[in-house]
DNA sequence: TTGCAATATATAAAAAACTTATATATAATG
DNA sequence: CATTATATATAAGTTTTTTATATATTGCAA
């Protein structure tokens, strides 16, 4: 189980690439795939997600359509053109981000500013 | 530039493990070398190292000891060995942590868990 | 048939971390 | 003389996330 530190400030990042990946996807279900996919090792609490879901809602990020099924609720979050951006940009800023760290935490032999 | 979202929850281990592979160092000298190591890429504020460092000798992770250098203060701050230990944990979340992301936001192809 | 686990969403209160702004002080450089 | 670099500090505010709580249905097992 990851630290939740770590987490935060990528929370946006997952939700938004599941989205892209899987199609449009309810609440409980991101934070299903989420932990399928990294082994049990990230588990997103509903405290973050659901809020997270009525911000980016807000800002037009995504859109959502109910739908009833064996008498519950369920609320699929879809993402607009700008939304799609979003992913874009946010992607490659973590991939940019985990590059730049491991430089810092694992420098390459032979270099060095000293 | 890394957008700060990233970065918070690795902040902690950045600083720590400069100390564990620089030896002692001083709140200026760490974001200055955080920021070569990464090309620039990863910039630190004051705002957030110095009560960083505060907290981390508060939690007895670190011991300072003072210097003056052209009648300028300088604190340098120095892993314990509790300090070392906490180094060692936090390297390994986050080294769990990125592979468990790139596992999220990049799954292997024709694995399925649906 | 009762209670627990899974499914599904929601929100309030509190804590934690970080940003922004500000303050102070010296030295070097243009 | 003004700006940049060095060096630390902290208060106020924002944002994000945790923790706790609430609600409701279904399915399974004892």
């Amino acid at each position: 189980m990851i630290s939740s530190d770590l987490l935060k400030g990528s929370l946006k990042t997952i939700v938004l690439k599941l989205l892209k990946e899987e199609g449009p996807m309810h609440g409980y279900a991101i934070t299903r795939k989420t932990e399928e996919l990294s082994g049990g090792k990230i588990k997103l609490t509903y405290g973050a997600i659901y809020p997270l879901l009525h911000k980016l809602k807000n800002e037009k990020m995504l859109v959502t359509a109910s739908e009833i099924i064996n008498n519950r609720v369920r609320i699929y979050y879809a993402l607009t053109p700008k939304g799609h951006s979003l992913v874009d940009e946010k992607i490659k800023e973590l991939k940019e981000f985990i590059d730049s760290i491991q430089l810092v935490i694992d420098p390459p032999k032979g270099i060095s500013y000293a």
